[in-house]
DNA sequence: CGCACAATTGAGCAAGCTCAAGGAGTGTGG
DNA sequence: CCACACTCCTTGAGCTTGCTCAATTGTGCG
């Protein structure tokens, strides 16, 4: 369960035989979440960070008129709050889209693992640059980018944060969004995300059906979405 | 210089006269930028932090097309590049909007700082958590708030953190950003931006002339934007 | 004066929205 | 087994927010 975390940091860097004991024997409480349920809410005061194991889950913040935005896609390996180590109380909630396996991590082992260990801190806090990374990635669609890029830059990171965990099974993965949610991750109405979906279907670049999305044209998705993974920092350079 | 940091961390939590010190002896060295030219260009790969010590900074991303999008802006006393410390190359540019002062730290310094002393590395740890908070208020207004909305949130949070370093003078504060520039950070059209902030005028909430903004009834305007000055974390609670 | 840049305004257009309805799949109680 | 409810997807129709293109008016500066 920690390995997943230990092979997302060596992706990044190197790490010493030490430093992988150490993190495998971070004490974790199990926890499971059913599909539709509430992971974490918006102003609760975390005692521990939740990694999650499988499933799939989302960051989103509410509005005062019933409006929703989700704010980032969690998928296996990611922590969902873990700034809230450094920042108690959740400024959002974190609900999962599938049934999720979450792995608690309390908060004084972290704080005790990042206070001896300064690089292992340096790989965490990375963990948290990268969101940031992405939020910018996100901001930039919302605001710059018309309907169908947008969709088609979620379906490109998708794809690669997946494979960065050996979740895509070449250009294709489980996607188990409906299209409501999927509106809230890209800021559209669902009647436009269902026409939108339609044209990139129609135009062959990509299938969605049963929960499996399947890119059928890598470097044209790549083009119409200006897509360039270097942001998702999956790749080694010295922390 | 420093000082402003100091004082940052201040308002979030309680730091030791040792701790004051040490952050006072980070070596620094000046930089000065003028209005409109670039501090960080993406792709850069930092040796150092910059500390903007005073003036007007953006965040940016560029398109293909030409399209640029704001996702922060950067105030006295924070961060231009903090998350480069741990994530070197950087995925995105900086500009100066204004005059800038800028104090660069050397990242083998923070390096050390952080190494020896655990609570000072999570208060800058919380400086990118909070520039992140901030990213996903924004990504809130660009996909579910429309442009008077977003407009009124954008001008209550730069009070708001404007005030925290004693450069707002009560609700009026200097804003040196073209409407174009505004409009790269609201992600609309520099036409609609002009329209929104007439409107926003006309009814008497802001006014905004020759550089200066003043918001002219405060609870009216948080109304409109709903804005709740939490995720900015500028109150004291134990890190 | 001439130039560059910012703000403003008009006019027409379009991407994306809302409202509404219908179909398909699934689960539940009778 | 059927009726019903429920959710999700799909499609049509009309509307509205915000866009583009274009022109006009300052304003500071060499």
């Amino acid at each position: 369960m920690l390995d997943l975390l230990v092979r997302k940091f060596e992706r990044r860097d190197d790490i010493s035989a030490a430093q992988r004991e150490a993190i495998r024997s971070l004490p974790v409480q199990l926890r499971q979440v059913r599909a539709g349920e509430s992971i974490v809410s918006e102003g609760d005061r975390q005692t521990a960070s939740l990694l999650l194991a499988s499933g799939f889950a989302a960051r989103f913040s509410l509005m005062r008129d019933g409006g929703r935005q989700f704010t980032e896609l969690g998928l296996p390996g990611d922590f969902m709050d873990l700034h809230s180590l450094v920042m108690k109380r959740m400024d959002h909630g974190v609900l999962a889209l599938a049934d999720c396996e979450l792995a608690a991590i309390p908060h004084e082992a972290l704080r005790d693992l990042t206070a001896q260990d300064p690089h292992l801190a340096r790989l965490l806090w990375l963990e948290t640059v990268v969101d940031a990374a992405i939020h910018r990635v996100w901001m930039v669609g919302l605001g710059r980018r018309d309907a169908l890029s947008r969709m088609a830059h979620l379906f490109c990171e998708t794809q690669v944060r997946l494979d960065a965990v050996g979740l895509a099974g070449g250009l294709s993965f489980d996607f188990p969004l409906s299209q409501t949610e999927l509106a809230d991750v890209l800021g559209l109405s669902a009647v436009h995300v269902n026409r939108t979906l339609m044209a990139l279907r129609s135009s062959g670049l990509i299938d969605w059906r049963e929960g499996r999305v399947t890119l059928n044209d890598w470097a044209r998705l790549v083009r119409l979405a200006d897509f360039d993974p270097l942001y998702l920092r999956l790749w080694k350079e010295p922390v």
